[in-house]
This record gives C-alpha cells, sequence and structure tokens, in this order.
DNA sequence: CTGAAAGCGCTAACAC
DNA sequence: GTGTTAGCGCTTTCAG
C-alpha cells in the first residue's frame, strides 16, 4: 500500500530546481553553487528525501569500471563460533567506516559458496569476503571476469591468484609442539577439527613435523569437528584407552575448552597436573581465569584490518595484483601446560 | 578495467530471441512456452548469464506495492556477544531459506540506530529488524510512511505500532527471584547490564517486585555493563564489603560468568557453596559441565523462527497490522543454586 | 505466446 | 554553474 517514495524530481520542483541539480547536490564535489546546494539539502530535508542507492549503482554501471553498489559480500560458516563472530562483528564495524554496506550470507557446508557467490553477484557486490571456505578455481575465475575482488580469509588456495589474510597455521603448530615438547612431554595427542578441513590440516602437520624432530610422532589423534561438544567427546575417548596421553594439543580453543570442562567434571583429572592442554585462536573465554588457557593466538584486529584495507585498495583499483598475507600466531601462556613428571 | 557485464540483451542476441523473452524465462510463471524457456536458459547458463538484482528492483519499483530488493537490513549491536551471534547466526539461515538477503549493520551505540537505519533505507530494504537497540517515533513513522515493516527483537518500545517479538524480562526477573526466595535466600544481589538498559531494567524489575512479595529488598546492586569483565568487577565489588550477598542474579550469562570466574579464582568462594547464582538467557557457555550455570532460558529458536515469519508475511503484504509477541522465560536447573543454610 | 517500447531513479556527458 | 538528455539492465504493459 506504500505509496510511491519521493524521489529527486520531487526534490527538484520543490525547490524550483532541474533534477540534475538535486543529484549534483547529493555528490560530494560535483559542481554546484554553494548557495543551491544548501537550498536543495534542506527542501529535501524537509521532504524527507534520501538517494536511492539502488538507482545510483544503476546508472554509475555504465563506466567501463565495473558497477559500484556500495556493498561486500561476506560468506561465512560457523556464525555462531565465537572465532567467527569476533571476526565479523570486526570487519563490520571496519567496512562500514569505509562507507560500505555488507551483505551478510551464512553458508553450512563448503559446496554451499558457490551457490552463496552467485546469489551474492546477482547483488553486483563490489568485493566478497569468503572466511574459512575455498573457492573454487571455476568461481574465481568468474570472479576475475567481473571485476570483483575476491579475499579469502582465513584459508588459501594453491596457486590460487586471488587475495588472501591468514594465519600461518603449520608455524602455529610447530609452536604448540615445541613448547611441549620443551616442557618434557612424551605421549603427545591432537585433536583436529572438522575431518579434511584443510586449516587443521595445516596445523596437524606443522605439530607432526615438530614432534618428528624430537623423535616424537603422534600419541594419538581424535577429531573434535570444531566444537565443544565435540572436543569434550574427543576427550572422552582419549583418556578412555590404557595408555592416557600427557599432552594435548586441539586445533581450536573451542573443542579445548571441551577437553578442559570434560576432564575435569566428567574424568576427574587435573589441566595441567594429570596433563597438559593448548588450544589454537585465543578466544575470549580462553582467557577467563577459571580457564587460563594456553593457547596460540591469532592477531585477529590486525588481520582483518590488512583484510578489509586490501579489499577496499582492490575494491577501488580493480586492477591492482592480489596480496597474500600470513600472521604468526603468537604463544599465549597461561596455566595449562606444565612440565612433563620424569616418568 | 572489467568488461561490461553479459546483460539480458547478449543472452538475447545469442539465442536469437527477443530481450523481453530472457526476462521471462527467469521470471518463474511468466508467459513463456516451455521449449523456449529450456534455449534461452541453456544460452544463458554458456555465456555465464545471471539477471541483474539491482536492475530487476529498479524496473518492480513502478509497482504501487513498494520497491522489492530482496534485502532484509538488520541492525546489531554487540555482535561479538554469544548471545547475539547466535540470534543472527539463526536469524541468518532462515532468512536466506526465504529468499532474502541480510543487509547488515553493526552499531556501537543507540544513537546509531538512527543513521543506520537511514544508510539501509537508501538501499530500498523490503523490512528491518532492529535487534536490542530501540527505535525513535521519528523513524517508525518513516518506516511506515515508505511501507518498510520493521521487527523489533528483544525490545519493545511503548506505544509504537511495529511488530516486535521479545522474552517477558520481567517475569523472567521474577521467576529468578521467586527460585531463590524459595530456596531460602535474604541477602540477594543483582548485577545488571549497561545503566539505562530497559531490558536490564525490566529483568530487575519483575526481581525485586517478587523479592517485595516475600518482604525482602535488594541487598545490593551493581552494573556489570553486560561483559565478561564487567561482571567479574562487580563481583569483586560485591564481596569486598563486609556484608556479603548470599545469592546474586545477573542479568545476563556472559555477566554471570565473569562472576563466576572471579569467585572461583579471584576470590576463592565456591558456587553454590558460597552463594547461589543466577544468569540470564542460557548461552551455550552456561551448560559446559564445569559451568553448570543456572539460569532462565530465552527460547532463541522460537523466537527467531516467530521473528522472521512474522517479518516476511508483513513484507509479502505491508498492509498487516503489526504483531507483538512475547515468550516466557524457563528455569534451567543446573548447578549453581542450594538451599541456603539457614543463619 | 511473443516482440516492441515505456519506464524504475539516478548519474554523467553534453551543450549552453 | 546550469538544464537537457541519454542511458544503466530489467520488468511489464501493450499490440499483435
Amino acid at each position: 500500500m506504500a505509496k510511491r517514495s519521493i524521489t529527486s524530481y520531487d526534490v527538484a520542483k520543490a525547490a524550483g530546481v532541474s533534477q540534475s541539480a538535486v543529484s549534483r547536490a547529493f555528490s560530494p564535489g560535483a559542481p554546484i553553487s554553494k548557495k543551491k546546494r544548501q537550498l536543495i539539502l534542506n527542501v529535501a530535508k524537509d521532504l524527507g528525501y534520501q538517494p536511492n542507492a539502488i538507482a545510483r549503482s544503476m546508472s554509475t554501471a555504465r563506466k567501463d569500471t565495473h558497477q559500484r553498489s556500495g556493498m561486500v559480500g561476506v560468506i561465512v560458516t560457523r556464525l555462531q563460533d565465537p572465532f567467527f563472530a569476533q571476526t565479523i562483528a570486526d570487519f563490520s564495524r571496519l567496512i562500514q567506516a569505509q562507507g560500505w554496506q555488507m551483505l551478510l550470507f551464512t553458508v553450512d557446508g563448503e559446496g554451499d559458496v558457490n551457490t552463496a557467490l552467485n546469489t551474492l553477484m546477482q547483488y553486483k557486490i563490489d568485493g566478497v569476503v569468503i572466511l574459512s571456505a575455498i573457492l573454487s578455481e571455476q568461481m574465481a575465475k568468474v570472479c576475475r571476469a567481473q571485476g570483483i575482488p575476491v579475499m579469502l580469509y582465513n584459508r588459501s588456495v594453491e596457486g590460487l591468484d586471488v587475495n588472501h589474510v591468514q594465519i600461518h597455521n603449520h608455524d602455529g603448530g610447530r609452536l604448540a609442539a615445541d613448547f611441549l615438547v620443551e616442557a618434557g612431554h612424551r605421549r603427545i595427542a591432537f585433536i583436529g577439527g572438522e575431518d579434511g578441513d584443510a586449516t587443521s590440516a595445516a596445523r596437524e602437520a606443522g605439530f607432526v613435523e615438530r614432534l618428528a624432530e624430537a623423535g616424537l610422532s603422534l600419541f594419538s589423534r581424535e577429531s573434535g569437528n570444531y566444537t565443544f561438544e565435540g572436543g569434550a567427546e574427543a576427550a572422552l575417548r582419549l583418556f578412555s584407552r590404557s595408555e592416557r596421553p600427557d599432552a594435548v594439543f586441539c586445533a581450536s580453543d573451542v573443542m579445548a575448552l571441551g577437553v578442559m570442562h570434560a576432564a575435569r567434571t566428567e574424568m576427574g583429572l587435573e589441566i595441567p597436573d594429570d596433563f597438559s592442554l593448548i588450544g589454537f585462536d585465543d578466544i575470549p573465554a580462553a582467557g577467563w581465569p577459571g580457564h587460563g588457557l594456553t593457547t596460540i593466538r591469532q592477531p585477529v584486529g590486525r588481520m582483518i584490518s590488512e583484510a578489509v584495507e586490501c579489499l577496499v585498495s582492490n575494491m577501488r583499483d580493480t586492477s591492482l595484483a592480489p596480496s597474500k598475507q600470513r600472521f604468526e600466531g603468537q604463544l599465549i601462556l597461561r596455566k595449562t601446560v606444565k612440565r612433563a613428571q620424569p616418568g
């Protein structure tokens, strides 16, 4: 039932000027006298006029540079995960500050990314960031063809020429192993995320590599599906065997906290007295005093601003070459690792 | 540098049909023969053509029903908060399933809501949901005038004729008080969210009301700013006085967990032996075994589907009257409340 | 069922 | 500076 909304023509008529004058009044730097602009702005405010971003985007489509909609697409899995929630929150603030809107798409599996991307592209987004999901070579090509910069966050794809920023997962795994080995642990277990997940696999590979250098191999391994419950269940399995690990490294903090809670509450085990525990990410809950989880921190703030900065410059100048940034994880010492008892 | 993207004209030419045929091929139910549609769809796929949602939205603007952009705006504060993260995650999935896209706007203070709404309206969103923030009467009027349905989630505004779904905060507060009183507690404290926050105030009011019926008044109160750290600090203040509470009710789980961790780790207090604790929301971490936080659960799943359903029907038929839904919180018994020691 | 043509609201040449 | 005009890509009458 809504009546037709107010257009620049309505304002023009009311202000006694041409429609293009109204357009100019709303375009910073357009050739128009101060006085006339002010008049138009006033009339516009009275009428409650706001330029139609959709129409604006339509008409700028003409330029050879691709259509600027002012929207960037964001594709994300597991938004309810604290790590991603934080990431999205930060990203949202920064991209807004740069004058872009965020079109958010939640996907369940990695396969949905293509669909998501297709849908987003129909909205003529100026760029897209993909959180922890993979981009098919074919879609990468499509994006390039359309001049849409892509930012892969927390994931990289071999041989794909797109921007990415991510933590150095392999090194992070090494860091964890190094610390555990130096602390004298010998029966070291690993709990990974979803099976086949590249991030988890890279953390594991680095971890195992460093273990091998110390003459050790993985004592046991489980999958925890990147969830609290998954971590807890993995712990139960790990410690139900006759031979128990003396240290556990988890591919994410959420899983590590699952291990911790299960250990204390369901298995009557003390951390770090009965075994040492290391996580990955450094989510807020890891630092809660009662948890004190030792972990590998991802510098989320710096990573996100790098990602935004990079994406923005690519959107402003689509001819820029993709940049690939890797950040080093930092070992955060808290209370869940101690020197192994000899024997 | 991107070349002009593929339009319906390109497809028309390649398929040897008119442009309008292409349009019809992509509009379900449009008058076109099966054979021709199939041909066009094939050609389109070969060319990598996808209809331009922006342009589509432009041209449908003509109808007297308001412009359908296929986007709904979402305005949110504190996205990093687990409760909101869960809410957004659920909302995102449901609204996508209904065929809408989500334009997400993060605001810092309540004052920014107007700005956010204005920006979103420039994108001609079909509807908007506002999470835990207030809507000015003036903006409500503007939305109505433009035929944009508004859904207030987790907040209501007296005398404003817009949709809302929320938890019954007052009753939730009563529930908490009732349980504590029945358990024999007498020195009962409250930790609120941000000062002046209506949600927290309503929970407190219900809480205090039930206390009064038992002949009690609030033993003490603090503000915890809806954060973990705020809750922890509030606890420190609460227990540094000579007279200590025997029970604490927090306006949110995050704050309650702050209290719990501070109590155990920094104050050497046991829960529930030294005092009882109740939270509000029932976020995932509340149920973690080591926490076992007794709390008032918000049925997020049901609330969100109600919100989406309501918003969607309002978007499909803008003449619908606003609906106001209130859900009852549910007391979840876990391990942080016990009968008070006599004396 | 089909093609031609008229817009949706705006920006950006283009003349004055 | 300013008004006029031609599109941006699409949907939807309107004739046939």
